[in-house]
DNA sequence: AATATCGTTCAGTACATATTGAACGATACG
DNA sequence: CGTATCGTTCAATATGTACTGAACGATATT
């Protein structure tokens, strides 16, 4: 029999977050949200995945620290419910940018250990480091342009200058 | 006893590596690279990082994939030797940008397939292979940032308009 | 040709972690 | 209050894969 469209999204969302290093079903929990456009209660997502509840707890929070889903009140119903954010895209690139950051701050600090006379060992550390911190800040303009054009449309790629 | 500067640098790329879903090995060696700023042979990479030197083989031939090193004839010695390249960095955001592209291209032609009366679901699910395409193309022109900018100085991060 | 020295491959193991089922605590409802 | 319905936690399991040791093939040296 033929996959779904939709079954083919979500699993796609899935292995791109397992390549990435988070679980699968992170990915799997955000290609449902996205295609629903209205919360759903943390039942109705374990049995559209046919995964188990604990597992969608687990990592529905996941998403949200990510930035990417949020809970959501649904009035008549005792039940969370979950939805993706506006712009979930904006959220998980300043989330990297975090981590960049954080690799930059730990790197340099490395760097600033070596001595003077080590054949540029602690310069090329540093060069680490620096790589990581411009990245941050890339990242940190990146997600900006994500914000201020909800309606992506044909644009030049941003340069230096 | 107290770690030197050199390992604590190791062992940070390859946690690093780690979290962003590569083999920890991969990042140490590339830690070793790094700091040894001249070709080193697999064995002396293996003995230098207490590991096997099939992982060496199989994860510097990875770093090698995502253009990180390169292989180098060093004169009058048989091994192989290897060496980080000039720009690790540049090289690997142009490997994530093809990633990305990859990403956009199924996410799209999965796009394509739901009916026109889905209620934006097509839509939405086109949002998101726009997303990857925009970051692949991001990420190019970060990358080439970089290679122009060989020696970093303070700039304006890239801004679109 | 025989031997030695490489790098790679591959089956097996070790290890990390994603996922589950059951128990638990909290809150709403009767 | 007792009961039911949630979400979360936690120990146990399943699963993927990083890593190793040994075998192999290729190349250089004698």
């Amino acid at each position: 029999m033929p996959v779904s469209p939709q079954d083919r999204f979500i699993e796609t969302l899935g292995l791109i977050s397992q390549t990435e290093g988070s679980p699968r079903i992170s990915g799997q929990i955000l290609g449902c949200l996205v295609l629903a456009n209205e919360p759903l209660s943390l039942t109705e997502i374990a049995e559209r995945l046919d995964v188990s509840k604990a597992s969608v707890s687990t990592n529905v929070r996941l998403l949200e620290i990510r930035g990417m889903a949020r809970r959501e009140a649904m009035r008549g119903s005792r039940q969370d419910h979950w939805a993706v954010v506006e712009n979930p895209h904006q959220q998980v690139l300043a989330t990297l940018a975090d981590r960049f950051r954080r690799n930059a701050d730990t790197v340099k600090s490395i760097a600033a250990d070596f001595p003077e006379d080590d054949g540029g060992e602690g310069a090329r550390v540093a060069g680490f480091a620096e790589f990581y911190l411009r990245s941050a800040d890339f990242l940190d303009s990146w997600a900006q342009t994500l914000a201020t054009t909800d309606q992506p449309e044909k644009e030049t790629p941003p340069h230096v200058g």
